[in-house]
DNA sequence: TAAACATATGAGCAATTGTTCATATGTTTA
DNA sequence: TAAACATATGAACAATTGCTCATATGTTTA
């Protein structure tokens, strides 16, 4: 079969349909650029007990490193990143700065993936 | 403030009921990996684009890199990942290897990160 | 204002990752 | 069985990433 000047192997699929739902369906370019730098947040254990300490609390940098185990600088380089995905944000009160969940999809979004993991 | 031994700036958070809550809620070292890798899995528009055909139809490699306008290897090489992460399953037929999701939580997965970029 | 505390950040390095290229494996057909 | 087709895979390389270290910035307190 030839499809756009080039061969392709014979299907049952009509490709034409198949090109014509993707070009639909498929987001834009940089939309797709964002949705996979938002999951490569995810992609870091690190960044994950991070957000699992914050679905207990609002907590500052000093004690995230002190649970985790972890150096102040590792902790507010990860927090960076995850304030700049707007899954955290930040308020400070004096010397400390706390950090908290920005919104609920990062719940949904762990959950999801834990179920994905525990079939 | 003394924690375990650990000198830690002031909070009003009780850090002992942290530690406890945190301690309870949080996945085992290796389930927290697998999360991550799991993400991780996500965290590339390669990988995403290849999804996001799959959500129309059942489709063979060779098709796959034609819609997508990318090699056969590299398009070969991610199914790989994804079918290692059970993100999607493969059924040959005849010379043909055609993917089509392996579950939901692909869509969930995926539609949840979209609504968080789109706030 | 100086010292102490809490956090943020840039540079550097080892480890990981996505693609390409060449080639191997598996299936069908002449 | 040989050739053609479809897919899978290993090696190699550039690009990215997460941490450490040193240090800068911001805030409070003596």
């Amino acid at each position: 079969m030839i499809i756009n000047g080039v061969e392709c192997c014979e299907t049952f699929q009509t490709h034409e349909e198949l090109i014509k739902a993707v070009n639909e369906k498929m987001p834009q370019e940089d939309a797709l650029y964002d949705l996979a730098e938002l999951f490569k947040v995810f992609g870091d254990s690190t960044r994950i007990r991070i957000l699992y300490v914050l679905f207990e609390a609002e907590v500052c940098v000093c004690d995230l490193a002190q649970v985790l185990n972890m150096t102040q600088s590792a902790i507010s380089h990860q927090l960076k990143i995850l304030k700049q995905s707007k899954l955290v944000k930040s308020r400070r009160e004096g010397k400390s700065v706390f950090y908290s969940l920005a919104d609920g999809h990062v719940r949904t979004i762990i959950a999801q993936g834990r179920e994905h993991i525990e079939e």
